[in-house]
Parts: C-alpha cells; structure tokens; sequence
DNA sequence: CTAGGATCCTGTCAGC
DNA sequence: TGCTGACAGGATCCTA
C-alpha cells in the first residue's frame, strides 16, 4: 500500500522522533522480515532519515542502515511520550504492541519502541553499509524520484519511449519508469491528466505526458500535505476508522460515486492485473494505432 | 530487451 | 454463523 507519499510522511514523522536514538535491542519476530545481522546495528546512534521511492532508510552512525520496504500492508509505529504511526492503515495504529503483525521491534536506548508491522510478510527491513545502498538489487534498478528535482515531463518522456507498448498505468506503476508510484497515485494522475489506464505508452501526444507528469506531482504533493496515511488520519472526529484516501482522492476507491469534473459515475475495472478506478467520461480509450483497426471506446 | 502472468502471505468482505 | 472464493494500495521471478 504505502507509496510514495506515505514513505514520505513516515520520513517527516519519524525524524522529529527518533534522530539521536540508539539501539539498545532488536526483536526479530518473524525471520524472513529482517534481512542481515542485527548485531550491526549495536549502540548506533540514528543520524539520518532519507527516501528512495517507496523506500525509506534509516541512517546511523558508524555507516550502517536500516531499509524500510512496506510492500503492501506494512506500517511503522513508534510508541515512547508520543505515539505515532505511518503505512498501511489498521488498528495496529492503536493496538498494544507488539502485536501479532508484529515483524520486528526495535528498543531504543530511552526505553521507547519502534515497530515494524506487516500483515502480509511482503516487507522487510534490510541492514545496508553506506557503501551497499546504490548496490542494492532494489534501489539500484530505481528510476528517478517521483518528487525528486531531477525529474521532469521529459525524463518521463524519455523513460515511456523505451516501454511504447505498455499500457500506460503498468508503465507508471515500474519502479524503473518513475519511483514512487502504486496503484493510488497512478490512478489519481491518470485521472487528472484525463488520460484512460489502457492507453499504450506510445501512443501519448507530449502534451498526455505533461499532463501525467504533473499530475503524479500534484496528487503526491497534495497526499503529503494532508499528512497521507498515519495515525493522526486513522480515527475519524466521530471516533470511526477513516481512509485518508478521502483527504485526496478523487477517484480511488470511489467507484459509484460521481466524477468532480463531469458527474458521470466513477467505475472500476481491471488493469494489468489491478484494480483500476477511472472516469469513463474524462478517460476515453482512443485509437492507439492508426494503421491498425480498433474498438472505438466511447466516441471522441 | 520488453510485456504479461504467477507468486509470495494474511486478512477482509461479498455471496451463498 | 460458517464456508468459499475473490481481492488487496508491491515487487520479483519466470516465460514468451
């Protein structure tokens, strides 16, 4: 679940609370979840928190890391005077822990806690020397950062040119294409650049590009704002369980209910394999290939 | 090389 | 209520 911006709002949270902290003990609750020796990271002190996409990593001194993947259903909850917690939003937020999504648990040298909980087993925390990090088989193959400055409509120009048959949202959902994008911010830029998930890549005029472009820019920036998925978002004033999906999303889990733009009834299909929300209205499949004959979707 | 499908794992929800 | 199957916001491995 956790993408680009909810890494980042980990990165922000964390960082007011846990720079400086040693670690005094790792629990390793579930074996396949932490990747490396533990001992390495013995009376470390933390020093640094920085994202690479979907990844976050956690700096100490001495060279060492920690990197974070959350993959599908991970989170992070940090319990010492404050409580605070970012990922996959569940009641883990709230439960004593450890729980038994509890993968790994971290104490630091003050007595508070770090948790690393993860429904599914897919994330993993990995322990990296500073000289392994641009070696890692994930962060090696990364494309440029969603959000990063280095990242412009033609870097995503660039990169869609080498993948012309791919639809559209399975290119923007490659970590290789553009980092940081999943199922969410994929669907939200498609919808803003009103462009349909199933065009192939190739058949985007520059001005599609642009308009994806700077809508991955603009939903991310807009998730971040709103504190994406954490804690403070979970429990509604009513006391309910929220989706922080509501404080942006225009289309992602909200099919049924009526486009922002148009009105039409927002639909979901399958794309690639995922489920895939869209305006049918806004997002028509046009002809990818003069030359070849095609389904007319919709008119023009 | 790219593109598409299966796969890792557990929890939840819809339908019977 | 209980069972079953589909599905879930990610990435990798395998095949063609």
């Amino acid at each position: 679940m956790p993408e680009l911006p909810e890494v980042e709002t980990i990165r922000r949270g964390l960082e007011k609370l846990i720079i400086g902290k040693a670690v005094a003990k790792i629990t390793i609750f579930e074996k396949k979840s932490f990747i490396g020796d533990k001992k390495m990271l013995g009376n470390q002190k933390i020093t640094a928190l920085a994202r690479r996409g979907k990844a976050l990593i956690i700096g100490f001194g001495g060279g060492v890391n920690l990197l974070v993947h959350l993959r599908m259903t991970g989170q992070l909850v940090y319990v010492g005077a404050k409580r605070w917690g970012g990922g996959h939003p569940t009641d883990d937020f709230l439960n004593d822990l450890p729980s038994k999504h509890t993968r790994v648990m971290v104490e630091f040298d003050d007595g508070s806690h770090l948790y690393f909980n993860d429904q599914r087993k897919f994330g993993f925390i990995k322990v990296l020397l500073d000289k392994e990090i641009e070696n890692d088989s994930f962060i090696k193959r990364l494309g440029a950062d969603a959000l990063g400055e280095d990242f412009g409509w033609q870097d995503l120009k660039r990169q869609l040119a080498t993948h012309q048959k791919s639809k559209i949202k399975a290119a923007l959902l490659d970590q290789t294409v553009v980092a940081g994008v999943g199922n969410i911010y994929a669907d939200e830029s498609l919808f803003f650049a009103s462009v349909h998930p199933e065009r192939l890549a190739g058949s985007l005029s520059d001005y599609e590009i642009e308009k994806i472009w700077r809508g991955v820019r603009e939903t991310m920036r807009q998730s971040i704002k709103s504190g994406g998925s954490s804690l403070k978002n979970y429990v509604k004033a009513d006391g309910k369980r929220g989706d922080y999906l509501d404080l942006f999303a225009k289309v992602f889990h909200k099919e049924g209910s009526n486009c922002p733009r148009c009105q039409t009834k927002i639909i979901k299909i399958k794309v690639c394999g995922r489920g895939t929300h869209l305006c049918p209205n806004c997002q028509k499949l046009v002809i990818d290939d003069k030359s070849r004959s095609g389904t007319r979707n919709g008119g023009v």
